[in-house]
Parts: C-alpha cells; sequence; structure tokens
DNA sequence: GCAAAAGTGTTAATTTTACACCCATGA
DNA sequence: TCATGGGTGTAAAATTAACACTTTTGC
C-alpha cells in the first residue's frame, strides 16, 4: 500500500465494501476484526488512488481482500454526515491501546498518515456478491481475523460501518429482482433449488417451487446444462449456467 | 462563496445537480451558459463545506440556483473517471478567453483557486424535482444565462456532464414507479389529468385515462380536494395533493 | 416397486387492460 | 339541450398463484 498522502490518494474519499456470500441457505457478509484490544468490528475500506478509476479502485480494494477478479460490484449509495464518528473512534482506540502501540503515533510518516486518516470523509458505499467457495480472505495489518458472518447475526460494528451495512442489504433487496445478479452468490452451475433456496433466504419467505421455476427461466438469463446426479434416490436436477 | 481551498470545503469531490422541471407536456432541464466565448452549456455544480453534511451541501447549492427550499433531491449515482475532463476542459477555455481574462491567472488568489478547481474530481450525482413556477434561476460569476431546456433539445455539454445528464434521465425513469415522486413537478394543488401528463411525457407512451385513475388513486399517497372550475364547458377535474 | 424430489401441466385467482356509460359544466 | 371532458363501472385479457400429475433416481 502507498503512503497515505493526497499525493497518492483523493482526500477524504473512501469506498466502502458489504462482501455478501451464501452458504448453508444463509447470507453471510465478511467482516474484519480489528487487531486492537476490544472486540472491534468492521467493513472493508480503501481509498482511490489519484490516477484511478473509482470502479477500478473498488475493485483493487475487493480483490485485496479476497483474493479474486471479476467480482460482481453494484455502487449502492454515498454517505457523508459531516459528525466525524471515523476520528472519534480511531482517537479512542488509539488512546485504550497506547501502551502497546504507542510508536504509532510518534514516528514522523504515521502521524502525518494518522492526521489524513482520520480527516472528515465522504464514503461511497458498493457491495459486491461472491461464491464463498472461491474467495479466501486476507488480512491487513489492522485485522486479526476476517470472517463471514450471517446477517441475522452481525455484531455493532465500527463508525458509521452499520448504516453502510443495512443500507447495502436493502439495496441489494430492491436490486435483486431487476438486475437478475442472485446468481453471482453462486458457483458457475447451480441448480433451480440452489436459486430458489438464496431467494427465500434474501427475502425471507418462502416460493411454490413450480412458479418459481417458470419465473426464472422466463428472465431468459440461463441456460440449462446437463444433470447433476447428487447420488439421491430421487431425480436427478438439472444444472444451470449464467447466459 | 468561500475561498476554493482545502480548509473550506473537500477537495477533489463535486455536486452535480440535474434539476428536472415540467411545463407544457415537456420535461425540461436547467442549464447553464458559461461567460466565455463560445457556446459552453453546464449542469449545476458546487462544492461540499468541511462542516457540511453532503445532504446539505446538495440542498445548498440547489437553493443558490434556484432560489427556494424544500426542493425534493436523489441521490443516484457518482462518477469518478480518473481522465482529466475538467482539466481538459478549463485549460482550453482559459486559452481561447486569454485576451480578456489574462488577469484571471496571474492573481495569486485566483492561481491557487485555479490549480485546485481543476485537480481530478469525484462528482457525485443528485437529480431534482421542481415545480418550474416556484424557481427564479439565479446566475452565478461563471454563467451568462441559464434557462430550462427540453430534454430532447439538450445540446452537448461540456466535461462529463453528458453522462451525468443521461443517468439521471435514467435514474428518473426507474425510480417513478416505486418512489411516487412524479408529484413534485407540479404545484401543491394538481387535477389527475396534468399527473397523467406528467407520465406520459417523462415515459413517452400514452395511458388509458381510466386505468391510470385507478392505478394512481390505488398508491394511496394523494387525497381528494375540492373540484378546479376551469371555465371550460365540461365537468369539473378534482384537485388533489399529495398526503 | 417404492419413496423422494424434480419437471411439467392445468385450473383458479388476481391483476391489468380496454372500453362503455353516466355526469357535470358552460355555451 | 348539446358538446366536451371527467368520474366510475364492467367485461375481457393477461398474468400470477395454487396445486396436481408425471418422471427420474437409488434402494
Amino acid at each position: 500500500m502507498d503512503v497515505l498522502s493526497d499525493k497518492n490518494y483523493i482526500p477524504q474519499v473512501a469506498i466502502d465494501c458489504v462482501i455478501f456470500g451464501y452458504e448453508n441457505r444463509q447470507l453471510k457478509v465478511l467482516l474484519s476484526k480489528l487487531a486492537f484490544k476490544g472486540n472491534f468490528y468492521a467493513l472493508h475500506s480503501g481509498f482511490i488512488k489519484q490516477e484511478e478509476d473509482l470502479d477500478e479502485a473498488a475493485k483493487r480494494i475487493l480483490e485485496d481482500r479476497t483474493g479474486f477478479q471479476d467480482i460482481y460490484l453494484e455502487q449502492f449509495k454515498v454517505f457523508g454526515r459531516a459528525d466525524n464518528k471515523r476520528k472519534q473512534f480511531l482517537d479512542a482506540l488509539i488512546q485504550s491501546n497506547y501502551s502497546e502501540d504507542r510508536k504509532f503515533l510518534t514516528e514522523t510518516n504515521n502521524s502525518n498518515a494518522y492526521a489524513w486518516f482520520t480527516k472528515r470523509f465522504i464514503s461511497i458505499g458498493y457491495y459486491a456478491l461472491v461464491d464463498m467457495k472461491r474467495v479466501s480472505p486476507k488480512l491487513t495489518q489492522f485485522d486479526v481475523s476476517i470472517d463471514w458472518c450471517p446477517i441475522q447475526e452481525v455484531p455493532e460494528l465500527i463508525m458509521h460501518y452499520d448504516e453502510v451495512f443495512q443500507e447495502a442489504l436493502a439495496a441489494l433487496r430492491t436490486d435483486i429482482d431487476h438486475k437478475f445478479n442472485a446468481f453471482n452468490l453462486l458457483p458457475e452451475k447451480f441448480t433451480m433449488k440452489e436459486v430458489q433456496q438464496i431467494y427465500e433466504t434474501i427475502f425471507e419467505k418462502e416460493f411454490t417451487r413450480s412458479n418459481f421455476q417458470k419465473k426464472i427461466l422466463d428472465m431468459d438469463v440461463l441456460e440449462r446444462l446437463e444433470k447433476r446426479l447428487t447420488g439421491a434416490k430421487n431425480k436427478a436436477p438439472y444444472l444451470y449456467r449464467l447466459k
């Protein structure tokens, strides 16, 4: 990562990414636990390089955290309150971690970076839909762990991230019917049942099997492939793939 | 307006406003013509004060240009390409206006402001819906005129504004069915026919009168008021108002 | 053959569309 | 009383929802 300065990055602008995955009939979100005393959970943020398109920046940040390319991304909202929750939180964090990390602020470099980092920020929210199996979350210097958390069990998040998460979830629910993007939560090939289970999970309601199948096929975005023999003693379902 | 500096405003972030109005069965957009040699048309942009919420900034910019408060605003997209069309355009503009405006760059203040102004920008797009009759556009030091232009006749715009305008129009068309916001283009009290004409204008298609009435009333967002005697020799239509 | 689950089809319910009819208004 | 356009109701069409029937799979 380049040095945090106005020369390298656009100041006072962050990209906040809400990364959704799906497993065991649960919608999950990737949270990082901060490498500081206390239980602090965060979303994945980054900054925009001076020479870089906004969408490129979002992709780069996502790739850094998840380790793979071609992620489905959707920009959903900009957050820009002037209450500097960011600085409040970070000041308190540094304070309570002073004994171990006292060097953090004494070095000139870090002191400049800290000032840069704690200014009031505009944050641009993106959500990402990924196939969990293809993601291998990567730690940064600031987090001690990075884990998938079911959306019903998301703990309190730091700074303004609670709001970002809630808005991302709302955006996902309204987008999914028009943008046909739920398939991005699945592997390349999938059965109709898997699609239905995702929809049922996201909307927290059940759909009639036969009608659901019609509705999805009428979207005309899937192609039918070979059958998948599951070993179960029943008819084998067809596999589908995005056209 | 405060001096353009990092101290007063968030650097490299602009708010671009697309202001829609409606008149004579036409959807119009408010454009400003720049006070420079040549025919240059622009949308309405502004910057975010350091102590100001993002939405407040958008409101302020809109109020400055239109002269009234309580404008219906919707944030629709962020634009962030790194190609600096902004600087390219402004350099060329200054160049071609050099003889008259040579002082512009020689004063230290302006030179600083110019450097600030021509950096690479992230721009946050908002669209506004207003009752044209209540708007009295106000000139800034940079525009020679500010006028309503039917959306079919919008000329080429400077910088990246063509894209912003097109995206705003697309956002308006997709929003209007869910957000019930078309009424903001009309005066406080209006007839059903006026609503229908707005819809027909925006979607460029006709609706059956009786079915349209049902659809709008089923939204359950309007209250019926007294009749309006128009003087026409036919039944007087009811007036409606947003609940 | 049987149970389980997937694929397909059929009918009922609901919503949308088209259109007809009646009513108020001013000449 | 007539022409005009607004308000309301009704029948047809289309879409959606509910559910039944058939097929495939492994034991």
